[in-house]
Parts: C-alpha cells; sequence; structure tokens
DNA sequence: GCCAACGTTGGC
DNA sequence: GCCAACGTTGGC
C-alpha cells in the first residue's frame, strides 16, 4: 500500500464536503506529473488530505482511494472548466481516481508543523515552488502526521 | 494583491 | 529543440 497527499483549496473542495459526501471523484488534474502519480493509486491507498490557499493550510484529514485511475469525465466536457480540446474518447489525456472519507485528524497538521518536524524534512510538498496536487508520501511520514 | 517558482505554449 | 512569453499555484 501507498500513501499521498493530496491539495484542495477549501473554498472549492474542503474536507468537510467529503465528509458529508462520503465519496467523490478527483477530477480536474492537469498536470502530466500529478496525473502519473494518479495512476499508482491503488484502492485501499490511504490519502493526506490538504488544504491549501486558505488561512491556515495544512493537513485536516485522512480520506481513502476507492477507485483507481480511470479518464476524468470532465475533459471530454466542453461545459467544464476542466475541458480539454486536445483530448477525447479515443484519446484520453487526463485521469482521475475516487477518494472516500477515512477519517478527520483530532488537531489539523498544519503547515507550520510540517516545516517544524525534523522527520518531515524531505517531503515534496515542503519543496520550494511544487505545485503538484498529488505527491507521494512515505509510510514513516505518514505516521507522523497521521497516526499509526 | 504580491510575487516566486514553476509548467506550458508556440514561433522559429 | 530552444526559449521567451504567458498562465497558474499558493504562501504570505
Amino acid at each position: 500500500m501507498r500513501h499521498w497527499l493530496m491539495k484542495s483549496e477549501p473554498d472549492e473542495f474542503s474536507f468537510e464536503e467529503l465528509h458529508r459526501r462520503g465519496r467523490e471523484p478527483w477530477t480536474g488534474v492537469r498536470n502530466y506529473q500529478a496525473r502519473n502519480f494518479l495512476r499508482q493509486c491503488e484502492v485501499g491507498d490511504l490519502v493526506l488530505f490538504y488544504h491549501s490557499n486558505c488561512k491556515e493550510p495544512g493537513i485536516v484529514g485522512v480520506a481513502k482511494i476507492s477507485k483507481a485511475a480511470y479518464d476524468d469525465p470532465t475533459q471530454f466536457d466542453a461545459k467544464s472548466d476542466y475541458y480539454d480540446a486536445k483530448a477525447s474518447q479515443e484519446k484520453s489525456r487526463w485521469s482521475c481516481v475516487e477518494v472516500s472519507f477515512h477519517k478527520t485528524l483530532k488537531k489539523p497538521f498544519t503547515l507550520e508543523d510540517l516545516r517544524t518536524d525534523k522527520a518531515l524534512r524531505t517531503m515534496l510538498i515542503l519543496r520550494p515552488g511544487n505545485r503538484l496536487s498529488v505527491t507521494p508520501v512515505s509510510a514513516q511520514e505518514f505516521n507522523v502526521i497521521a497516526g499509526a
């Protein structure tokens, strides 16, 4: 089993919203590196859910991959913000997964906490200019943040 | 709203 | 294939 970190702007889609809905297709990823990570996701993998672009950026909960990668339907939808004119049903460019609510952290693990913890120095999310919305996380890093 | 650090696009 | 221009992300 692998572990991941996924970013979302709470104004767009928050962890609380995922809690209410139970499960949600993770669509709209339009970066090749992030897409390739999505394609490596397997059912049962655990996901750190990170809130970005907000008052207190950080990890607020854990989600679980409930469906492995499939063609992101928003790429074919001309009305979608994520429409990609260069994609077609025959030539899909983008993938999505489905995530499910797993658990809420008792206390958010803030960006400041991430930077302070020596065991987390190597996390991709902390690299300057890292803007990937999906990144792999080691089991050790995962456990530091979300407990055993 | 600013700006650094990217990724993408397209002319050549 | 190079690279300048442009767009986006995300912390502050």
